[in-house]
DNA sequence: CGGACAACCTGGCGGC
DNA sequence: TGCCGCCAGGTTGTCC
């Protein structure tokens, strides 16, 4: 559910909060929250180190340390977001793990569902390595996209979504990318025309883009780090709206699965044969 | 390389 | 009202 638009939407309202301070003191009360290394280890190793940065790669919450980096995935339900220690907030009930900090207040990261996890390394490669290419980066251009889809054939849904193949797309944004591309999600990728790579290349930011700069979409779980909702779900054409009429067709919006996945897309707009815009 | 599917978890919701 | 079973989706790992 968080995906690229919504991990850089919590980063942005969680970075001044936190750089500069220092870690006090961690907490947690779920071994499973905690990847590596032992929980024991990481308490005994992050208490004292002081926050140098706040960044995102993928959908990986990136923190800098004097010594070491401490990561944090949202997966689908995780939470993050920094209170007065004695303040009370919604997603309380299910916070799994925290750090004090030395200015009274704390990160406290709630996960109703506990798949999200986090890592302290002194390496951040050792999270990351395998990613693809940040699609916004200057550095991923049309040219890099149609590179990386040689020699592929994937369902392209599914190609999205592989975040060693791009990072930070995850199924909402992969249908809303396909739509305003005009692609049928089960197309292959090797079946796309020069023109539809092209398309997609442009939609798949722009969808992100979008996203962010409506703060990310609140389907259910996810908030901001300030607990309001983000509206990027008002603007969507397609995703969860199964049975509505198609925003630039009228056609009813149809539901189907892709690799497991609830897939929206107009039959209409985003025929399986080739389109030619 | 690709695809299918289970596992990790829990709350929300539709159906009866 | 209550119970049952399904659905949600990010990632990893296994198997073919």
């Amino acid at each position: 559910m968080p995906e690229l638009p919504e991990v850089e939407t919590v980063v942005r309202g969680l970075r001044d909060q936190l750089v500069g301070r220092t870690i006090k003191e961690a907490w947690y009360n779920w071994r499973g929250t905690i990847n590596r290394p032992s929980p024991e280890e990481l308490v005994a190793r992050i208490a004292g180190q002081k926050i140098i940065s706040l960044n995102r790669r993928a959908k990986y919450i990136v923190c800098k340390l004097e010594h070491d980096y401490f990561i944090v995935h949202l997966k689908m339900t995780g939470r993050l977001y920094v209170a007065a220690s004695d303040e009370e907030n919604d997603a309380d009930n299910w916070v799994h793990f925290k750090l004090m900090l030395d200015n009274g207040r704390e990160l406290r990261f709630s996960d109703v569902r506990k798949f999200g996890k986090v890592y302290l390394v002194d390496d951040v490669e050792e999270v990351t390595s395998k990613l693809g290419p940040e699609p916004l980066d200057d550095t991923f251009t049309v040219d890099v996209f149609k590179e990386r889809l040689e020699g592929r054939s994937k369902v392209i849904k599914t190609l999205l979504m592989d975040q060693t193949f791009i990072a930070g797309v995850g199924n909402i944004y992969a249908d809303e990318a396909l739509f305003r591309a005009g692609i049928h999600p089960k197309r292959r990728s090797d079946s796309l025309s020069e023109d539809e790579i092209s398309r997609l290349y442009e939609t798949v930011r722009a969808s992100l883009q979008a996203g962010i700069d409506h703060e990310g979409a609140s389907i259910n779980w996810y908030r901001k780090a300030d607990g309001t909702k983000g509206n990027s779900q008002d603007h969507f054409f397609v995703y969860g709206r199964t049975g509505k009429p198609c925003k630039n067709c009228g056609h009813a919006i149809e539901k189907t699965r892709v690799a497991q996945r609830g897939t929206h897309y107009c039959p209409n707009c985003q025929p399986l044969g080739k389109k030619e815009a």
